[in-house]
DNA sequence: CGCCATAGAGAACACTGTTCACGCTTTGAG
DNA sequence: CTCAAAGCGTGAACAGTGTTCTCTATGGCG
């Protein structure tokens, strides 16, 4: 059975540099423009030959996703791991911060994530939601650490596919504090999609960072409320 | 000089013919699935000939995105006239209500306007602004019709480039309230964004709406202080 | 050692954006 | 009224794309 033959040991190799060289062109071309035939060129090999590791354009789409969204989850957990921070409203801060981060550093792959799906495409949930889950699930963590606030029924309700998740039924977090973590992260991600597609002309933020701090402020005021 | 000769008339009725099916296209494939080629077959035409009328595939993207612009800001001034609102609350819900509603109606121009752009095409901003900054003006309107908060110096400083911008300073707007219809914005924008490209699975929100409301109410507090 | 799954090559098909040379038709000026 | 020019459209062509076949040989496993 061996999982670890030379021939899995080989197409492991072989998968992940794909990936690599896919990546690379996602950097810089975006990903309306990845190609596949320059994805085999860049490799040496042939169009065909790609197909015995990538089912579509679309699944080499799927990968770079999953892959975007593992390596976001890293870069936020590393960074919520460098800090010290103990305090919720800190490590909420922290997420923010490092989310915002690594989309400046990756914007297509942000894009990719948090932009529009890319044509009619939509990524296939059952591959996606494991990397995907892993920054909202930090982020449960942190608000697992808050007080409970007054219960708000009506938005229970809109909430009830969330709330029963096993995720946040884990760690014991209500409806009210979800609804507002939720809102507070829904700031973040319009702060960052806002200073990254540059909704407001390019030069309307001087100091984006200055203008980040404040939102982040108002978004722990949202979770502490 | 005639600006209006035949010529011109029939121009500019191809010319919208030409956006039309490209809206229509752009409404059920998406933004990177669209086709000159397409395009062209639905209006009988010769894919060369529609360069007559269109420079490139950007052109045309650009043409959709001032179009979507439109759309959206027509969409919203008519919810503005339609409510009796006076309130600057008030108005400022019935602006997030109405691009909401447009955004669900027409996800993928909102995607071509808020999502990621197309690949690394960037919107040449002297054709698109004017049309881009429709909703930001209602927006700014509504703002001024608010107390002036006490200062911020140090969010002033980052928000120097909008509060030079003409639109700004013709209404007197300061820095502070400026600041904080942003974030209110942002925040909008990142709850549209969110239900719109099922950021928590698809069922994640059983009462969208009911959710989007609570987001208002945030939105609103973030405005007033 | 021999078998055969597997990796890859190469050609082909149907698309795409884009350009070019060519005609036809309308327009406006002399 | 004439006639050159401008505008509009066609059809062919080129390079590039995703994708699917048929083929080959090589290396790992029984």
């Amino acid at each position: 059975m061996s999982v670890d033959g030379i021939r899995a040991r080989n197409r492991a190799a072989i998968e992940a540099e794909i990936l690599r060289v896919a990546g690379e062109q996602l950097a810089h071309t975006g990903a309306a423009a990845l190609s596949l035939r320059a994805v085999a060129r860049d490799l040496g090999m042939t169009p065909s030959a790609l197909y015995r590791y990538v089912a579509d354009r679309d699944d080499l789409l799927t990968l770079l996703i999953i892959d975007s969204y593992t390596s976001m989850a890293d870069s936020v957990e590393a960074a919520l791991d460098r800090s010290a921070a103990v305090a919720p409203a800190d490590r909420f801060r922290t997420i923010g911060r490092s989310t915002r981060a690594w989309a400046l550093d990756h914007p297509h792959r942000y894009a990719l994530i948090y932009g529009s799906p890319v044509p009619d495409y939509r990524a296939p949930a059952d591959r996606t939601t494991e990397a995907g889950t892993r920054v909202p699930n930090l982020l449960l963590a942190v608000l697992a650490d808050l007080p409970a606030p007054p219960e708000e029924p009506a938005t229970d309700r809109a909430l009830a596919g969330m709330l029963a998740d096993p995720a946040t039924t884990a760690l014991g977090i209500g409806g009210a504090i979800l609804r507002r973590g939720l809102t507070a992260w829904m700031l973040v991600l319009g702060a960052v999609s806002t200073e990254l597609f540059e909704g407001f002309g390019s030069d309307a933020f001087s100091e984006p960072e200055v203008l980040f701090e404040s939102v982040l402020d108002t978004a722990v005021e949202i979770v502490l409320d």
